[in-house]
DNA sequence: GATGAATGAGGATTCATTCAT
DNA sequence: AATGAATGAATCCTCATTCAT
């Protein structure tokens, strides 16, 4: 899977060949799945999205399942490169959080199907949902605790409280329940719940997203 | 089927039959699904989880999806019974959310069938959510503003941050990463959501639920 | 099943209520049948059909072929009885074949339901094939060969020609690809290939077709 | 499946296979079909005819009547190939009927299964019933009215009289109530119906039939 | 006799997976 | 590596038939 570091001379074409199916098998299970769920999605069908014949979907992947795990550790992976661009550019953990939730639902305009995967998805994919809280409290909440920015009674709930409300407004948004202007507010909930005061949590919700340059363009790209 | 003047016994004994038989396949069901969800059920596993042959099971619903309905609709009906004995009981809407949500996720010890069948489908499943959704905005969100218990920028992130929040957090509990011990906070925290402030919210998350007489054992009825 | 000769005296209530029961679902049968085919018809639309339980067909007919036959050999009389009253008030025996193919073909206005069962089992069902074809070949045939009517080389295809032209006919009429209007003209074919004149065979085909008091209302009724 | 500029070896040997297992299906198919009638036929019988998986059927045609239509459209194929003949070598339309009619009616002795079926399924199946009977009325039924071999009140009820005695007279023969030396009996009756006068229809039916080169072995082969 | 709930065998259909080419 | 035909187990669903009431 990942290349040998020397500069390989015949298989570096089979190499590219080879990861080039891979990544259209990955970006077409994205798409199939998103559309009609796990469970709905036929083997054949995500081989005929990739333009690929059913057989040659096992020289990649052994099952759905197993897909499906890629397919989510690349979601894992963007959500970590927006992260990181989030935390290199702006330091109060509650404008961090605010933005966080802003990006992640405004981002359905761009990218419904990624919307569609993550609803479905993040609550109960392990490597998606338990990675993702992890980088928010490694890196966010633990921080506003420690500069006294967030009140909490203890760190057990908190981890329901942002995801739970996220995934769930990106849902009422996909179906068409809320619009996307929600987002603001969705964050200024959450900031409350964090600890934050009413007037302050409404002023950091409100408040422009700095451009976030080093995450610009975040693709689900495999790599390739 | 036509019932004579007289208190007829034949009509009578086949009616109850296919009433028994019909809440047994409900039960069923609800068993079976929120086990393995509904995509990975079978017909012919709950007509055995009933305890009757396959065919059986056509007498009383067309699908699967039919019979799902059905039970999300008998577990709506449960959770109005339960609001409404909390309505009864207590006056405070800020209490009243915070002991709905104790008693939502505290229900999982007596059921956690149960449990797992609202982590599953409350999200997705329209009746299920969006009635549920209905009875909470109705009968206490309306009254908290109304009387200012609450704050909120506007009524439309609330329902996502009430719902979300709860049942993510059953899903980590019934998963084993929580413990039912957070049920406290996690009603502390959605109340600091509505805008109630921190050291009351922490006091009214913290009071005793007071029996709720009328809401004893509310089945999800088997007409039995 | 046979009344027996003697006046019952109680069991005659319960006699005539079975034997309306029966009446009811040989109609149904005949009714279903014609509309959907034998094959495409169940047991339990039957009984539907005759109003009543699943359970009260087999105490009856045994089997859905056993009361394709009732219904086959009713429409079996009531050919029968028509071919009585031709043979009664026509003397020729090419007019008889002509009125009998034009009463038959007629027939589909009032009855369209017993059109499409002859249609559809008038080839295939022996009762109904047999039975039919040996009153014409008997009354008919034999007599225009004796009187010289007809010119035959032998006896053998005549039943293939007026029975498949007929019950082509019928098809043609029924589907709609062909007005009612053609019965003459198909009587007019068949009597040329007995041998009948072109002239004469065009005179008969159009004579307008005499009252046949006795064939009245020869009901498919199972002589309630 | 994208056609290389060589003569491709792979895929030329897929599509034969395919092909040839879609020769095999249909063969079955007729076999069985003309043995129990299509509503008596499972699909896994036909698959076990063509000594494929059940499943395989589905590779091929999706339902039961779709396969049945390719048998008839075979059928009508192979027919329209033996009336091109009789058209090639045969000048006199009187003649043209009658040696179709008995070619059609001694081909049973040949292939039984090929007569089964079409008594089965003639007078029902559209494209079967409609497509002959169009090949006999546009080549020989006109070219006989135009040359005044014919004489008619009009085509309304030719072509039930020709396809109705024929199919009723194989029927016949198949069940065994004729033997097929009346084929040229019933070849007689038609013409007579025709027009065609009573001694000139008995010696044209009686005719040796002419060596139709063309026609030898018309095989349903879908190109094997 | 009538009822209608329950039965379960039988047939249709899908789809993950294998394997010869 | 890719192909795609073939496979057959798994599941859905229907419906003739039985039988307790």
């Amino acid at each position: 899977m990942r290349a040998s570091p020397l500069p390989a001379t015949r298989p570096r074409g089979y190499f590219r060949k080879r990861e080039k199916t891979r990544a259209k098998l990955l970006e077409a299970a994205k798409r199939v799945m998103a559309g009609k769920g796990v469970e709905g999605t036929t083997i054949a069908e995500i081989a005929a999205a990739a333009d690929v014949a059913p057989g040659t979907f096992y020289n990649y992947y052994r099952t759905r399942e197993e897909i499906l795990d890629a397919v989510a550790q690349s979601l894992v992976e963007e959500f970590r490169l927006v992260m990181a661009a989030i935390q290199r550019n702006v330091d109060d953990p509650a404008e961090r959080i605010a933005i966080a939730i802003r990006l992640f639902l405004e981002r359905v305009k761009e990218d419904p199907l990624w919307g569609w995967f993550m609803a479905r998805y993040a609550p109960s994919l392990p490597i998606l949902r338990d990675q993702t809280r992890e980088i928010i409290r490694e890196r966010i909440i633990a921080d506003g605790l420690r500069r006294r920015r967030f009140r909490l009674p203890s760190t057990r709930a908190v981890g329901d409280l942002i995801a739970g409300t996220s995934v769930t407004a990106l849902r009422s948004i996909l179906e068409g329940r809320a619009s996307i202007a929600i987002a603001g507010e969705v964050a200024e909930l959450v900031l409350r719940g964090l600890g934050v005061p009413l007037d302050e949590a409404h002023e950091i919700a409100g408040r422009p997203i700095p451009s976030l340059r080093a995450a610009d363009a975040p693709r689900v790209r495999t790599a390739s």
